[in-house]
DNA sequence: AAAGTTATCATGCGGTGCAAGGTATCGTCA
DNA sequence: TGACGATACCTTGCACCGCATGATAACTTT
């Protein structure tokens, strides 16, 4: 049974975005990306999250991958944004900003107020 | 196909709550809630969300249901929230502060300049 | 009657977050 | 050498929910 918890759902459209902004910052590889989603408290995930969406990500042409196996290392697979990701990173910022502002609007335009039925 | 927009993925979640915040203020009918989200921009939706997500409250406890059959009026199903279901809009209020705030901090505090990192 | 508007409702799809499980490499310890 | 834990990667399948689509019904208008 998957948990139904209100932030998995919140997380949706979310997580994949949040990625492109992190990598627009430079390279990481899957573990490091579960980590800073991690620190940023909300943003939680897993790994079984992370991994496919880097998957989709890739196949979509926003990031690329290369391996990188430096000695003393474990073999890593760092992601790098592509110019089209940036786009898309760019965008979500502006979608982002449109729906929480409607979402906030609505939850502080209405106080919980007692029951009146309205007929405007 | 459907839509794939990234606005359809970031409501996931936010409308059922938003819809019981709706509630909160008084008791109303389906397309006036759809009507009213319509109206805060980036929440709009069709009644094919609407009705199911409705039942969805109805059958969780979070809303109950009275049909009013006035003369020179349609028949309308009024949907009114319950404690449960004012709890929940609670909860959501809290969750979607810690939500979006953290969003928010990523976003802002990551700007997509730098690429300061090493393998330029 | 016929057509349009307003209202409710059911059905099925599709994307995505996530749990669960698996593989491979590295360092350490004995 | 072997065992073990930590790190890092990856796959599979499910469940949820927004939405398109279409049906039904009642009232109003033509």
């Amino acid at each position: 049974m998957v948990q139904n918890t209100t932030s998995t759902q919140l997380r949706r459209g979310v997580i994949g975005p949040c990625i492109l902004v992190l990598l627009s910052t430079g390279p990481r590889f899957g573990l490091q990306l579960v980590r800073e989603l991690d620190a940023v408290g909300g943003l939680l995930t897993s790994q079984g999250t992370v991994y496919p969406l880097l998957n989709r990500l890739h196949d979509g042409g926003l990031v690329t991958s290369h391996w990188e196996v430096d000695k003393g290392e474990r073999p890593r697979r760092y992601y790098r944004i592509t110019d089209a990701g940036r786009a898309e990173a760019e965008t979500f910022r502006g979608d982002w900003e449109h729906f929480s502002h409607s979402v906030s609007t609505l939850l502080t335009h209405l106080t919980p107020a007692t029951t009146e039925s309205e007929t405007n």
